[in-house]
DNA sequence: TCCCTCCTTGTTATAATATAACATCACATA
DNA sequence: TATGTGATGTTATATTATAACAAGGAGGGA
């Protein structure tokens, strides 16, 4: 919240009500939420709830790098490492619906490397599903 | 095709008409194709083109592992390895939208040792966007 | 042969996700 | 105060996807 803040004086954006709220909802749970959950959220907070609103901000947030997209569930998420440009890879869990977000190179892959030399990669999308630790204890003990 | 045919025979699967159809557009150029698009071409073709019929054989398809799906894009690829079960990763040009499949561990990716040990992969959509080198040429000389 | 079952295809309606186009508001500043 | 710019609001609609049910057709067993 406040590096967003600090980065909207930097590069001369406005910080706005609307543009809080939004962030501060992706920043609450670890879930990522889709845009229609968002509206809602809004109009319970008496902001407007017609969708290009929250398009409109969540594309503002994508931009500065504040929020990213999970594209396999429609669903936006707060960045965890905001301010740098990165390539994030996603953790989802199937089951609790949490989201880690690691730096791809964290999780050891270089894809400029990795990739056939006929292809300069310039953007990529890593989503994992799975499981994590808790919820496969949970799993363990639903099999009794 | 004949691997489609072989894998359902062996599975006890039908190998209709429809189905022939719809891995036959999506094998016929390297581009993904949307759903609807699909529609057209089978409307084409006399089929029928209702939405349903395109999702239900894209599953079917999908199911059983000769076709993927783009999920940045949201458009459908014939499998380029069909048959063996195994973690795509994709190459999609973002000028001549050709797409280039290969495996996961073919780019140097496993990320069953990449990630955290908190976390169990279960599946993984990994998508690159970039250039190819083709169009780099082009892109090179449009400069001019 | 006839019926039954199962799977595929067809149909209608609608849900879920996203954007286009234009109107209005609010603030900074000339 | 006038004016320009960017944010927000509104209306309409495009795009992607599924639910629910009907109809057809191949194959097996009585």
């Amino acid at each position: 919240m406040k590096a967003f803040q600090n980065h909207c004086l930097k590069k001369n954006l406005k910080v706005t009500p609307l543009r809080n709220k939004v962030l501060e909802c992706l920043l609450k749970g670890h879930q990522s939420l889709g845009a229609y959950q968002i509206l809602d959220l809004l109009r319970q907070s008496g902001f407007s709830s017609t969708p290009p609103i929250a398009y409109r901000v969540l594309n503002f947030l994508i931009e500065h790098g504040f929020v990213h997209k999970i594209e396999r569930f429609n669903t936006f998420i707060a960045c965890s490492h905001p301010g740098n440009s990165h390539s994030p890879a996603f953790m989802i869990c199937r089951k609790c619906d949490k989201v880690a977000e690691i730096d791809e190179k964290e999780c050891g892959i270089d894809l400029k490397k990795a990739t056939p030399v006929d292809f300069k990669v310039e953007e990529a999308v890593i989503e994992m599903i799975g499981i994590c630790t808790s919820c496969i204890t949970t799993e363990v003990s639903d099999a009794h």
